[in-house]
DNA sequence: GTTTTACTAGAACGTTATTCTAGATTAAGG
DNA sequence: CCTTAATCTAGAATAACGTTCTAGTAAAAC
């Protein structure tokens, strides 16, 4: 079972067990979510499994789509900070475009749960959630970039319109990772994480 | 606005008028879908819409989800038919494998509202509608298949696990499709399709 | 020890998808 | 034509669900 680790789980004036508490009633949204989908859990479902109140669950998150939201930016930033963090071990250009897709196999692979529900499409954000995920996807992009703008400038790597980058190297794998969560390919995307690898490699090389 | 225009809108024993009825419901349906997104939208909103009664709609479609699996069904074989039909007319690998890509960034720009819808993520299908859908995938991917198979044979074209055509092909502008719809980036997919159907052809080329 | 705040609980409310029943319209057979 | 059976429409009734509300409990602050 993957964690799920809040990065401001708590807000000021929290008690000890509110943490705790929150964490269970995302874990247990969690398996309610991706074994049953978003729409056809109920909130008393999740109050069941977490063992908690309705009151409870709202007064923590405000709404359903609340919890699912919560749950979906921790699930990003857990990916966004794990790529950050082999990226930087990387000192070539090809080890790091390569690990870009290598890293979303893996990723992918070992918590299949949260691949899962990330990949649904069916969380239906709050504004507040909306605005903070596009903040929080433009920093990681930043952060990526700053990673390889280096070799962008050297002409290590080709020159080609900003939004186009992530597609040529992401696109692919997560096309593959989004058929095997539907069940349509049936190797894991860490089984075939090379290919997509190398194509990425090769769409940006110069 | 484009047409819905279904295979089978009409079963055996239906009335003449039955068909425009039908038709008037999923259009109406697919304004509320994309306008206002398929969980928020009620099927009063849908009936108000096309002027007909909760009675009517459920006697068609037998739920909500019957609309909107009916709406996806259409939306993708229009897609796939469309394919094929260009596709028929490429005499070159290059061509071939760049049609791919070029014909769904047309498609998807000249068909906003579908796109939208088929993107969004939102639909939940019914046992039928899911079995239908994956023997229309399964088809359509043989007819693609069949017309490649050609090069692959006259290693025109690289030889690669079946799996992974798709996404090595299809994977970048389908993801730089769904950032189109989602906002963040700004190019049509037609006015970038260049670039991706090039790389379309460099990862399968020998 | 008192006051304030965080938290929990579950009944009550309004909305929504869906079902049901009754009736209207149309096609087919004689 | 008239009858009969089937398709289709309509809208009230139902059941389930998300959310709100009120009251109460526990913990921190002072």
């Amino acid at each position: 079972m993957s964690e799920i680790v809040a990065k401001s789980l708590n807000t000021p004036g929290a008690r000890p067990a509110t943490q705790a508490r929150k964490r269970e009633i995302l874990q247990s949204a969690l398996r309610c979510f991706t074994s049953t989908g978003v729409e056809r859990t109920s909130v008393q479902d999740i109050c069941q499994a977490a063992d908690c109140s309705v009151g409870s669950l709202y007064h923590h998150f405000g709404s359903k789509e609340g919890v699912a939201g919560e749950l979906f930016l921790n699930g990003v930033e857990m990916v966004n900070a794990d790529l950050l963090r082999r990226l930087e071990r990387c000192r070539t250009v090809t080890s790091s475009v390569k690990m870009v897709v290598i890293q979303y196999s893996d990723w992918m692979t070992d918590h299949p749960q949260l691949a899962r529900f990330l990949h649904s499409g069916e969380v239906e954000f709050t504004r507040h959630a909306r605005t903070e995920l596009r903040q929080v996807y433009r920093e990681h992009i930043e952060a990526v970039f700053q990673h390889f703008d280096e070799y962008v400038r050297s002409e290590q790597m080709r020159r080609l319109p900003l939004d186009t980058y992530v597609p040529l190297i992401s696109g692919p794998i997560r096309d593959y990772t989004r058929q095997w969560l539907s069940g349509r390919v049936h190797a894991e995307p860490a089984r075939v994480k090379a290919i997509f690898a190398a194509a990425a490699w090769n769409a940006v090389k110069v």
